[in-house]
RNA sequence: GAGCCCGUAGCUCAGCGGUAGAGCAUUCGCCUUUUAAGCGAGGGGUCCUGGGUUCGAAUCCCAGCGGGCUCACCA
């Protein structure tokens, strides 16, 4: 208890939420770990979001155990035996695909032929985003627990209360839909669809509900898989099945979660602890769906960013409604790096900083030894992919020696600041060709170098640019290296260019000067 | 209709009881080479408005005004 106080002055929010668990369990006195749950609906790749909810989830974790050692679990559900509602875009074959609406999601075949079926699929990319990030979780099919017969007991419960439950989600409902909608929803023994149709009969005492197709009744077992429940009743019975003690949603289940909390206190009152976050929207704060294909997904992330650094996107204020597009990469970058300095140098505790949220409560020994926007200028002033190269001007400008694991996060950082770079600076630039009075001057100076048998230093490059400076800006030398980064590069400056010319030794020199007069 | 979030520098935002901040933009100064991958200095604010709590409010509470999103099919 005295361990609680000291941590209550801790104002970032995984400490907040975890102190909520510990008194609420406290009552509790019960020795399970706590059960933490996130949900996903594997109807296409995994959302940017999705990923958020585990991850952010996964903080509380370890704040929970940082407060007191408190074993938990995360469950990750997947909704795999829900209804294919719409063709996802970015599933290789949606012709193949749009043969099978209404099925459930874990009997589509999937069509890359890797894995066992659709479901299987998007589970499994969900999975090796989370193994990216070493979580620890236990991965639960919705379809496996149904179908083993796990969820029998809470579904007799739900179709006791059949009456109830329908009290209360019918009100909220439009008129045309209450005249078909039920908690249940039967899979068809002849197509194996999952059907929406009204539920005429419902015997409690055998555990059987009927429904209507052709003027006959077709009866089914609520249990065995044989149907499943609508999602709101599911969410519900699934805390109790599965003993969920804390779980996220985005802002948009609000209302939804409301609905599942009252109808859970018919099965087991079993209402989890709730924290709702707030959606991500894109650069035009429009909310971010794969659909519109607006915003960013995990790969498009991690193409020019680290883990960390999305880990630090995700973890700040997550009540906040953030605009999730490329600038926030690079931003966020430069802050990971800031806090990282600010912990090594002790200018702020470890436990205050959002480092120990990302790493767990570990200080990592080191990270990449310059600011990533440097990196990006650096690349663009360069305006080269060549990462050897980059990197080599970087030792350059570090004095003190870098450790392994500095040298390893400079290269892969490189490797980012060149994606980002041709993919969204390298298309802007534009290299101006040289006045005939610039071209001249640019021969006179291939001659030169052409001349020299050896390689030459960066001093004497540096000098040759110089000389031929004062001939053709004499009262302003500043214009010759503007003009020169201009024609060279497209931008107004650029490296020392006898530093650059000197790494790139005469042959590529050369090759460049000629390139650019041609 | 209900719920959630946001109004802080020109722009994007951080700060969330104790002197108003960052990045970009802007203005000025600095390249015959020892870091232009720029550097240095400055300007710029009714912290949406009005009440309240407090020794003290951008920060907490209440009311209002703007802007946005979400839900009310499905998940």
């Amino acid at each position: 208890m005295n361990n609680l106080t000291n941590y209550k002055n801790i104002k970032a929010w995984p400490f907040v939420e975890a102190i909520k668990i510990i008194k609420k369990s406290e009552n509790l006195n019960s020795n399970r770990p706590i059960h933490f749950e996130t949900g996903y609906g594997p109807s296409g790749i995994p959302h940017i979001g999705t990923f958020a909810e585990v991850l952010r989830t996964n903080m509380v974790r370890n704040a929970l155990r940082e407060i007191k050692n408190l074993n938990s679990k995360l469950i990750t559900f997947s909704d795999d035996l829900d209804a294919l509602k719409k063709i996802p875009e970015d599933y290789p074959y949606p012709e193949k695909l749009s043969k099978y609406l209404n099925y459930p999601l874990s009997s589509i075949p999937d069509f890359t032929e890797k894995y066992s079926s659709y479901a299987d699929r998007n589970n499994n990319l969900l999975k090796e985003f989370l193994n990216q990030f070493n979580f620890d979780y236990e991965f639960i099919s919705s379809t496996n627990m149904y179908k083993s017969g796990n969820f029998d007991k809470c579904l007799l419960k739900i179709l006791e209360n059949y009456e109830n439950i329908m009290n209360i989600i019918l009100p909220t409902l439009r008129k045309e839909r209450r005249e078909s909608y039920s908690p249940f929803l039967p899979i068809c023994k002849k197509t194996g669809k999952v059907l929406e149709v009204p539920i005429k009969i419902v015997n409690k005492e055998k555990g059987i509900i009927a429904y209507k197709d052709d003027n006959k009744f077709i009866e089914t077992t609520v249990t065995n898989g044989n149907s499943k429940l609508q999602w709101k009743v599911d969410w519900a019975m699934r805390w109790s099945a599965l003993k969920v003690d804390y779980e996220m949603n985005g802002k948009d289940l609000i209302p939804s979660f409301e609905l599942s909390k009252q109808i859970a206190k018919f099965i087991y009152n079993k209402v989890p602890i709730n924290m709702s976050y707030e959606l991500f929207l894109d650069q035009n704060g429009e909310k971010i769906s794969k659909s519109k294909g607006n915003g960013l997904s995990i790969d498009e992330w991690m193409t020019y960013g680290t883990k960390e650094s999305l880990s630090l996107f995700m973890y700040q204020n997550p009540r906040r409604a953030k605009r999730l597009y490329f600038d926030c990469i690079p931003k966020s970058m430069d802050e990971y790096k800031k806090y990282f300095k600010d912990v090594k140098e002790k200018k702020q505790e470890l436990l205050e900083s959002p480092i120990w949220h990302i790493h767990e409560g570990t200080m990592p020994e080191n990270t990449y030894p310059i600011e990533f926007s440097t990196l990006i200028n650096l690349v663009t002033a360069l305006n080269t992919s060549d990462i050897p190269t980059i990197k080599n001007f970087c030792l350059l400008y570090i004095k003190n020696s870098l450790d392994s694991i500095e040298q390893r996060c400079l290269e892969e950082a490189i490797k980012l600041a060149v994606k980002y770079f041709q993919n969204f600076i390298l298309p802007k630039l534009k290299k101006r060709k040289p006045s005939t009075k610039e071209k001249e001057i640019i021969e006179n100076i291939i001659n030169d170098i052409s001349n020299y048998k050896e390689e030459i230093s960066a001093e004497e490059y540096q000098n040759l640019i110089y000389k031929y400076g004062k001939i053709i800006h004499p009262e302003n030398l500043r214009e010759w290296f503007i003009s020169l980064y201009q024609i060279l590069f497209g931008s107004d400056n650029g490296p020392r260019l006898g530093s650059l010319f000197y790494l790139y030794k005469k042959n590529k020199v050369l090759q460049m000067l000629q390139e650019a007069i041609k």
